[in-house]
RNA sequence: GGAGGAGUGGCCGAGUGGCUUAAGGCGGCGGUCUUGAAAACCGUUGAGUGUCAAAGCUCCGUGGGUUCAAAUCCUACCUCCUCCGCCA
């Protein structure tokens, strides 16, 4: 719990220690934090958040103070109370000093009660801060300052008018969202026939990717998952109407297997061999997309629920930034495997997701909407889920823990492919052709027609 | 849903109020011996915080409480196990 309070100070801090070429113990990162205020504020200005450290500091200062006190009393506590039980034995008269334990025993108490309120203020504050962007990450205001790291793959021609995906699935009765409203409400799916087959084929075919190449081990996580869970991640407290809750319970659905999948080894401390450990789950998602009203109104592109396929690493600190450019990599195959056109961006620091020291988005190419969507983003948290939740490792033969760095990614998201594959293998006739990829998954079927 | 039982260090396990700074074992690490290994023997081995280093403080499922003093007593909750009932 005590170590919370530095994770965005830490973070700040890291930016100029890593210039500095000097990594030191939180401790010192700490001072550091406070003769340099202004430039984590700066850091975290550039999220477009204000952020006033000044209030957090106070309140740090204050529960120094008390824990001085407080632990100079605890000792005295312990030193008497076994003084008292030697004194007791010999038959010695302990009466005064258990009058004047009862006294310290009750400041104890109080004073202990004045540390969980200050640590529970600085949580409070904590908790609703964001990661400290990487320095690698532009600094930029929203998604229209994310800088384009490369394009792969040409965006097909078509002798006519592409349509987009929600008429093509329609048409070819593969898709039916009109439907899943009498079922649910709006911004749910419905898969009929193939289109069912082509969506499992596209999870089959991205785990066994995943698995078999990329050396992923695969997980089938709780779909649901407590409060303390989505904390960890960063999910909460910030942006629980972004969640869908389960009434009468403090459980959630989860918004992605990131969630559940990154907690797996909550509170432990794992080998340093061990790292990186490696996770592809495919899970439903599920989201309220509470203030998209009017966003993406029609087709699959933003749902209530949807699949994913998701990439969860917890990699060495030393070799995270390596293991996000491996992760990503790790995703776009899935799309060259698919013959898709896609881009890599990198998100500029106003852009980026609450917990993301570092984020990639792939887009891939619409044809029905001409433009490039997000398919699949991959950020590196470094330290700041680990820290809320506890994931640590040991360096070899030496003492004590550190904090290991979390990774994901989409690899991919499926109803978001599903729709690129519609409307970019789509045919004159309105038959749409299946990747060769994904032949053996469709059981030899090639093609998608009436 | 009903009735019982149990949660202690990486693992097993002792501990029912006061030198417990948690016995002992297994595992791990280091050493002796050995050409090497095994066996045997000796030593060492929880986490967090704090410090130049230390001392100190906290942690025996979780939260409250009793007491000068709690792993130990009370209480609520969580998890697991056994039996009964129900159920895919």
């Amino acid at each position: 719990m005590f170590s919370l309070l530095f994770y965005a100070l830490y973070h700040a801090a890291k930016i100029q220690i890593i210039n500095a070429d000097n990594i030191g113990t939180v401790m010192l990162e700490i001072k550091y934090v406070r003769k340099n205020l202004s430039l984590v504020e700066e850091a975290l200005k550039n999220r477009g958040g204000h952020v006033d450290l000044s209030a957090f500091m106070d309140i740090e200062k204050g529960r120094r103070e008390i824990l001085q006190t407080l632990e100079t009393l605890q000792n005295r506590r312990n030193v008497v109370s076994a003084d008292i039980a030697r004194m007791k034995k010999e038959g010695v008269n302990a009466e005064d000093l258990v009058l004047e334990m009862r006294d310290v025993s009750a400041r104890v108490k109080e004073l202990e009660k004045q540390e969980a309120e200050a640590d529970e203020a600085m949580s409070r504050i904590l908790y609703t801060i964001p990661n400290i962007p990487h320095a690698s990450v532009p600094v930029g205001k929203d998604e229209n300052d994310n800088p384009e790291l490369r394009r792969v793959g040409e965006p097909p021609v078509f002798g006519f008018e592409p349509k987009a995906h929600w008429d093509l699935g329609e048409d070819l009765r593969i898709l039916d969202l009109e439907r899943a409203t009498k079922i649910t409400g709006a911004r749910f799916p419905l898969y009929l026939g193939m289109g069912a087959r082509l969506e499992r084929a596209l999870i089959n075919f991205m785990l066994d990717t995943h698995t078999e190449q990329h050396g992923y081990k695969e997980i089938i996580p709780p779909y649901i998952v407590n409060r303390n869970t989505m904390t960890c991640t960063g999910q909460l407290p910030k942006f629980e109407e972004d969640l869908f809750k389960l009434e009468g319970l403090d459980y959630f659905l989860i918004p992605t297997a990131e969630v559940p999948v990154t907690n797996i080894h909550q509170k432990e401390i794992l080998a340093e061999d061990d790292l990186p450990v490696k996770f592809v789950a495919c899970t439903p998602c599920f989201r309220s997309e509470a203030g998209s009203y009017g966003k993406d109104t029609r087709g699959l592109i933003r749902q209530h629920q949807f699949n994913k396929v998701e990439l969860v690493k917890l990699a060495h600190p030393d070799t995270s930034y390596d293991e996000l450019e491996k992760l990503t990599a790790d995703a776009e195959t899935i799309l060259k495997k698919l013959g898709l056109a896609y881009r890599v961006i990198t998100l500029c620091t106003g852009d980026m997701g609450f917990s993301a020291a570092k984020t990639y988005d792939i887009e891939v190419w619409m044809p029905g909407q001409g433009k490039y969507r997000e398919i699949s983003s991959c950020s590196n948290f470094e330290d700041f889920q680990a820290r809320r939740a506890g994931i640590r490792f040991r360096r070899k033969g030496q003492k004590g823990s550190e904090l290991v760095h979390t990774l994901n990614g989409s690899g991919l998201a499926v109803g978001r492919c599903f729709a690129a594959i519609l409307e970019n293998y789509q045919q004159a006739d309105g038959s749409v052709l299946v990747p060769d990829a994904l032949v053996p998954y469709m059981g030899g079927a090639q093609r998608i027609s009436l």
